[in-house]
DNA sequence: ATGATCTACTCCGTTTCACGTAGTACCTAA
DNA sequence: TTAGGTACTACGTGAAACGGAGTAGATCAT
Protein backbone atom coordinates (compact mmCIF):
# COMPACT_ATOMS: atom_id res chain seq x y z
CA UNK A 1 0.00 0.00 0.00
CA UNK A 2 1.28 3.42 -0.62
CA UNK A 3 0.02 4.09 2.85
CA UNK A 4 2.33 2.54 4.22
CA UNK A 5 5.18 3.76 1.96
CA UNK A 6 4.46 7.30 3.24
CA UNK A 7 4.57 6.40 6.57
CA UNK A 8 8.08 5.44 6.00
CA UNK A 9 8.73 8.42 3.97
CA UNK A 10 7.59 10.95 7.00
CA UNK A 11 10.02 9.41 8.79
CA UNK A 12 12.52 12.23 9.68
CA UNK A 13 10.19 14.81 8.57
CA UNK A 14 7.78 15.35 10.96
CA UNK A 15 10.75 16.68 12.99
CA UNK A 16 12.29 18.75 10.20
CA UNK A 17 8.89 20.33 9.67
CA UNK A 18 8.75 21.03 13.58
CA UNK A 19 11.74 23.28 13.44
CA UNK A 20 10.57 24.94 10.38
CA UNK A 21 7.22 26.02 12.34
CA UNK A 22 9.26 26.93 15.20
CA UNK A 23 11.72 29.21 12.90
CA UNK A 24 9.99 32.64 12.96
CA UNK A 25 9.59 32.66 17.18
CA UNK A 26 7.79 30.87 19.58
CA UNK A 27 4.55 28.21 19.36
CA UNK A 28 3.02 25.95 22.33
CA UNK A 29 2.45 22.48 21.36
CA UNK A 30 -1.13 21.70 20.44
CA UNK A 31 -0.56 25.09 18.66
CA UNK A 32 2.07 22.65 16.07
CA UNK A 33 -0.14 20.25 16.65
CA UNK A 34 -2.68 21.89 14.94
CA UNK A 35 -0.75 23.44 12.23
CA UNK A 36 0.93 20.23 10.84
CA UNK A 37 -2.58 18.69 10.78
CA UNK A 38 -3.66 21.21 8.30
CA UNK A 39 -0.99 20.08 6.21
CA UNK A 40 -2.32 16.89 4.41
CA UNK A 41 0.34 15.38 3.38
CA UNK A 42 2.00 15.07 6.53
CA UNK A 43 -1.40 14.08 8.63
CA UNK A 44 -0.02 13.72 11.84
CA UNK A 45 -1.54 13.03 15.47
CA UNK A 46 -0.38 14.30 18.70
CA UNK A 47 0.98 10.77 19.51
CA UNK A 48 3.51 11.98 16.28
CA UNK A 49 4.20 15.47 17.56
CA UNK A 50 4.50 15.13 21.11
CA UNK A 51 7.22 13.05 21.65
CA UNK A 52 9.04 14.91 18.96
CA UNK A 53 9.23 18.47 20.91
CA UNK A 54 10.25 16.51 23.98
CA UNK A 55 12.98 14.43 21.93
CA UNK A 56 14.02 17.79 20.61
CA UNK A 57 14.09 19.31 24.09
CA UNK A 58 16.18 16.41 25.68
CA UNK A 59 18.88 17.06 22.54
CA UNK A 60 18.71 20.62 23.73
CA UNK A 61 17.75 22.28 20.33
CA UNK A 62 14.00 23.59 21.59
CA UNK A 63 13.90 25.72 24.72
CA UNK A 64 10.66 26.58 26.41
CA UNK A 65 8.55 28.38 29.24
CA UNK A 66 5.36 27.40 31.05
CA UNK A 67 2.17 30.07 30.41
CA UNK A 68 -0.96 29.93 32.16
CA UNK A 69 -3.87 29.29 30.32
CA UNK A 70 -7.38 30.70 30.42
CA UNK A 71 -8.19 27.72 28.79
CA UNK A 72 -6.62 24.51 30.29
CA UNK A 73 -3.64 23.62 31.42
CA UNK A 74 -0.57 25.89 31.09
CA UNK A 75 0.60 26.20 27.55
CA UNK A 76 4.24 24.98 27.05
CA UNK A 77 5.64 27.25 24.67
CA UNK A 78 8.84 26.08 22.40
CA UNK A 79 11.53 28.10 21.14
CA UNK A 80 14.61 27.38 18.86
CA UNK A 81 17.99 27.32 20.98
CA UNK A 82 20.87 28.47 18.94
CA UNK A 83 21.78 25.03 18.58
CA UNK A 84 18.65 24.36 16.81
CA UNK A 85 18.91 27.48 14.75
CA UNK A 86 22.38 25.28 13.40
CA UNK A 87 20.24 21.87 13.47
CA UNK A 88 17.83 23.62 11.26
CA UNK A 89 20.22 25.06 8.72
CA UNK A 90 22.15 21.47 8.60
CA UNK A 91 18.22 20.09 7.28
CA UNK A 92 17.65 22.88 5.31
CA UNK A 93 20.97 22.17 3.17
CA UNK A 94 20.55 18.30 3.41
CA UNK A 95 16.84 18.67 2.43
CA UNK A 96 17.83 21.05 -1.01
CA UNK A 97 20.45 18.86 -2.67
CA UNK A 98 18.19 15.44 -2.13
CA UNK A 99 15.13 17.15 -3.35
CA UNK A 100 17.91 18.29 -6.54
CA UNK A 101 19.23 14.75 -6.72
CA UNK A 102 15.81 13.32 -6.78
CA UNK A 103 14.69 15.63 -9.20
CA UNK A 104 17.75 14.60 -11.29
CA UNK A 105 17.05 11.08 -11.00
CA UNK A 106 13.56 11.70 -12.34
CA UNK A 107 14.60 13.51 -15.19
CA UNK A 108 16.41 11.68 -18.02
CA UNK A 109 19.56 10.86 -16.22
CA UNK A 110 20.51 6.89 -17.30
CA UNK A 111 22.88 4.77 -15.47
CA UNK A 112 25.37 2.41 -17.35
CA UNK A 113 27.26 5.12 -18.49
CA UNK B 1 23.17 13.54 14.92
CA UNK B 2 22.35 15.21 11.86
CA UNK B 3 23.64 11.69 10.48
CA UNK B 4 20.84 9.79 12.26
CA UNK B 5 18.52 12.03 11.08
CA UNK B 6 19.64 11.53 7.29
CA UNK B 7 19.10 7.76 7.79
CA UNK B 8 15.37 7.89 8.81
CA UNK B 9 14.95 10.80 6.06
CA UNK B 10 16.39 8.00 3.60
CA UNK B 11 13.17 5.14 4.92
CA UNK B 12 11.23 4.63 1.49
CA UNK B 13 13.26 6.66 -0.19
CA UNK B 14 15.89 4.18 -1.58
CA UNK B 15 12.60 2.31 -3.28
CA UNK B 16 11.24 5.40 -4.63
CA UNK B 17 15.06 5.34 -6.47
CA UNK B 18 14.93 1.99 -7.36
CA UNK B 19 11.89 2.36 -8.97
CA UNK B 20 13.05 5.49 -11.00
CA UNK B 21 16.17 4.01 -12.10
CA UNK B 22 14.17 1.27 -13.41
CA UNK B 23 11.40 3.26 -15.40
CA UNK B 24 12.94 3.53 -18.46
CA UNK B 25 13.88 -0.69 -19.09
CA UNK B 26 15.75 -3.42 -17.00
CA UNK B 27 18.70 -3.21 -14.95
CA UNK B 28 20.60 -6.03 -13.13
CA UNK B 29 20.73 -5.50 -9.29
CA UNK B 30 24.63 -5.20 -9.31
CA UNK B 31 24.04 -2.29 -11.72
CA UNK B 32 21.46 -0.88 -9.61
CA UNK B 33 23.16 -0.38 -6.67
CA UNK B 34 26.33 0.89 -8.34
CA UNK B 35 23.78 3.34 -9.84
CA UNK B 36 22.03 4.61 -6.45
CA UNK B 37 26.05 4.81 -5.00
CA UNK B 38 27.08 7.28 -6.68
CA UNK B 39 23.85 9.63 -5.56
CA UNK B 40 26.24 10.65 -2.73
CA UNK B 41 22.85 12.01 -0.94
CA UNK B 42 21.68 8.65 -0.50
CA UNK B 43 25.04 6.41 -0.52
CA UNK B 44 23.83 3.28 0.04
CA UNK B 45 25.36 -0.32 0.12
CA UNK B 46 24.36 -4.15 -1.07
CA UNK B 47 22.38 -4.47 2.12
CA UNK B 48 20.26 -1.70 1.97
CA UNK B 49 19.44 -2.09 -2.01
CA UNK B 50 18.92 -5.72 -2.79
CA UNK B 51 16.42 -6.29 0.11
CA UNK B 52 14.69 -3.77 -1.01
CA UNK B 53 14.80 -5.84 -4.59
CA UNK B 54 13.04 -8.68 -2.95
CA UNK B 55 10.51 -6.89 -1.17
CA UNK B 56 9.81 -5.25 -4.83
CA UNK B 57 9.58 -8.64 -6.33
CA UNK B 58 7.69 -10.36 -3.98
CA UNK B 59 4.84 -7.38 -3.94
CA UNK B 60 4.99 -7.73 -7.26
CA UNK B 61 5.81 -4.28 -8.37
CA UNK B 62 9.25 -5.87 -9.98
CA UNK B 63 9.48 -8.46 -12.38
CA UNK B 64 12.72 -10.54 -13.17
CA UNK B 65 14.45 -12.80 -15.81
CA UNK B 66 18.40 -14.01 -14.98
CA UNK B 67 20.37 -14.08 -17.85
CA UNK B 68 24.14 -15.62 -17.91
CA UNK B 69 26.91 -13.17 -17.31
CA UNK B 70 30.54 -13.51 -19.03
CA UNK B 71 31.91 -12.33 -15.93
CA UNK B 72 30.45 -14.08 -12.60
CA UNK B 73 26.86 -15.78 -11.64
CA UNK B 74 23.82 -15.00 -13.87
CA UNK B 75 22.84 -11.50 -13.66
CA UNK B 76 18.88 -10.74 -12.32
CA UNK B 77 17.70 -8.44 -14.58
CA UNK B 78 14.68 -6.17 -12.88
CA UNK B 79 12.12 -4.42 -14.28
CA UNK B 80 8.60 -2.35 -13.53
CA UNK B 81 5.18 -4.60 -13.70
CA UNK B 82 2.39 -2.66 -14.92
CA UNK B 83 1.48 -2.85 -10.83
CA UNK B 84 5.02 -1.16 -10.47
CA UNK B 85 4.63 1.59 -13.05
CA UNK B 86 1.17 2.49 -10.85
CA UNK B 87 3.00 2.51 -7.83
CA UNK B 88 5.78 5.11 -9.26
CA UNK B 89 3.28 7.42 -10.46
CA UNK B 90 1.83 7.39 -7.01
CA UNK B 91 5.15 8.28 -5.47
CA UNK B 92 5.73 10.84 -7.94
CA UNK B 93 2.44 12.07 -7.31
CA UNK B 94 2.96 12.32 -3.86
CA UNK B 95 6.52 13.12 -3.74
CA UNK B 96 5.48 16.84 -5.79
CA UNK B 97 2.89 17.78 -3.79
CA UNK B 98 5.32 16.74 -0.43
CA UNK B 99 8.08 18.60 -1.71
CA UNK B 100 5.71 21.85 -2.42
CA UNK B 101 4.69 21.55 0.99
CA UNK B 102 7.46 21.79 2.75
CA UNK B 103 8.64 24.40 0.40
CA UNK B 104 5.39 26.31 1.85
CA UNK B 105 6.46 25.64 4.80
CA UNK B 106 9.76 26.99 4.49
CA UNK B 107 8.71 30.24 2.95
CA UNK B 108 6.96 32.46 5.24
CA UNK B 109 3.82 30.28 5.70
CA UNK B 110 3.08 31.58 9.19
CA UNK B 111 0.90 29.84 11.60
CA UNK B 112 -2.33 30.96 14.34
CA UNK B 113 -3.98 33.15 11.34
C1' DA C 1 -21.32 20.75 43.24
C1' DT C 2 -21.34 17.93 39.43
C1' DG C 3 -20.84 16.47 35.00
C1' DA C 4 -19.57 17.69 30.28
C1' DT C 5 -16.35 19.54 27.29
C1' DC C 6 -12.26 21.68 25.60
C1' DT C 7 -7.39 21.96 26.12
C1' DA C 8 -2.78 20.00 26.65
C1' DC C 9 -0.38 16.65 26.92
C1' DT C 10 1.93 11.40 28.30
C1' DC C 11 2.60 6.37 27.84
C1' DC C 12 2.99 1.99 25.55
C1' DG C 13 3.28 -1.33 22.11
C1' DT C 14 3.65 -2.44 17.07
C1' DT C 15 5.44 -2.15 12.50
C1' DT C 16 8.68 -0.96 9.09
C1' DC C 17 12.76 0.37 7.20
C1' DA C 18 17.92 1.41 6.67
C1' DC C 19 22.15 -0.39 7.54
C1' DG C 20 26.42 -2.85 9.27
C1' DT C 21 28.76 -7.16 9.33
C1' DA C 22 29.38 -11.42 7.66
C1' DG C 23 28.83 -15.14 4.71
C1' DT C 24 27.83 -17.78 0.22
C1' DA C 25 28.70 -18.77 -4.36
C1' DC C 26 29.75 -18.22 -9.26
C1' DC C 27 33.18 -17.33 -12.95
C1' DT C 28 37.54 -15.97 -15.41
C1' DA C 29 42.38 -15.37 -15.93
C1' DA C 30 47.16 -15.63 -14.53
C1' DT D 1 44.74 -23.03 -7.83
C1' DT D 2 44.12 -18.93 -6.21
C1' DA D 3 43.14 -14.08 -6.54
C1' DG D 4 39.68 -10.85 -7.77
C1' DG D 5 35.53 -9.17 -9.58
C1' DT D 6 30.51 -10.20 -9.61
C1' DA D 7 26.02 -11.14 -7.42
C1' DC D 8 23.76 -11.76 -3.99
C1' DT D 9 21.63 -13.60 1.21
C1' DA D 10 21.05 -13.66 6.26
C1' DC D 11 20.81 -11.64 10.72
C1' DG D 12 20.52 -8.39 14.23
C1' DT D 13 20.09 -3.46 15.82
C1' DG D 14 18.16 1.02 16.26
C1' DA D 15 15.03 4.72 15.36
C1' DA D 16 10.86 6.80 13.96
C1' DA D 17 5.68 7.13 13.01
C1' DC D 18 1.46 5.99 14.73
C1' DG D 19 -2.83 4.14 17.05
C1' DG D 20 -5.21 3.90 21.20
C1' DA D 21 -5.74 4.80 25.79
C1' DG D 22 -4.98 7.46 29.77
C1' DT D 23 -4.16 11.81 32.74
C1' DA D 24 -5.29 16.17 34.23
C1' DG D 25 -6.25 21.30 34.44
C1' DA D 26 -9.88 24.77 33.55
C1' DT D 27 -14.43 26.70 32.26
C1' DC D 28 -19.34 26.50 31.98
C1' DA D 29 -24.19 24.88 32.02
C1' DT D 30 -27.43 22.72 35.02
Amino acid sequence: MIENWITQLRKGLVEYCVLLVLRRGENYGYEIVQALKQIEELSVSESTVYPILSRLGTERYLKWRDVPSSAGPPRRYFSLTPRGKVRLAEMNAYWTVLVAALQALKQGKEIGQ
